[in-house]
DNA sequence: TTAATTAATCGTAATATTACAATCAAACAA
DNA sequence: TTGTTTGATTGTAATATTACGATTAATTAA
């Protein structure tokens, strides 16, 4: 019914979820690589950099600063968004971890 | 418009969002632990132990299926699932690289 | 003050996703 | 053959997501 039944999953499996969800956009990831590239804050300046409406990106970088992967300083009338260090080792953490999961064996079937 | 627009992104970039996206379940992510934590290959148990109806998991592996990760072949009345070796290194290969980027320098904000 | 700039928020339309009941198709068992 | 089992598919309801125009709030500039 388009909501999802998180209470029937583990912490940890919400979590990997959660994460992986949030970089499930092409735009997300785009302004995740922009603020990496960029060594000061980028602002606004992602709106252009990347072609969809102000509103669209601004509800982007609200995801992203909900789950905690970049932060935002007002600066005079413009802001300025940049990565969160330490949440971005978070997630690269527990993805990894999940990530790295073995392949016991051959392939089985 | 609930449609994303993929074709104003680079492939890259959208490659990292639709690995991302499979990920960003629980279901999908408890699928894919139980097949990696089970040497042998899974069927149907996957529906009693994950709390979701029939079509609904069979809705899950499909996704599943569809961007290789898993592969199932038929068993007589049954389907037995497995990991796509190849496809599994190839995700975790592009969602490395992504997660690896450097944080140039400090927090900038 | 008033105008301009920037970005968040609101409202909404279009589309996608999640979930499941009902059904169907294929393989096996009797 | 007929029944049983397994899992895919269909159809559909509920909810979520994506995108953007219009508006708003806040800051700076004149």
């Amino acid at each position: 019914m388009g909501i999802t039944k998180t209470a029937i999953f583990s912490e940890q499996q919400n979590e990997i979820a959660n994460f992986a969800k949030v970089l499930g956009h092409p735009a997300r990831v785009a302004i995740l690589q922009r603020l990496f590239e960029i060594d000061a804050c980028v602002c606004g300046d992602l709106v252009s950099e990347i072609g969809l409406a102000q509103p669209t990106i601004s509800q982007h970088l609200k995801e992203l600063k909900q789950l905690g992967l970049i932060k935002g300083t007002i600066e005079g009338t413009s802001v300025c968004y940049c990565i969160d260090n330490q949440n971005w080792l978070k997630m690269k953490a527990v993805l990894h971890t999940f990530l790295n999961q073995d392949i016991s064996k051959q392939d089985c079937c």
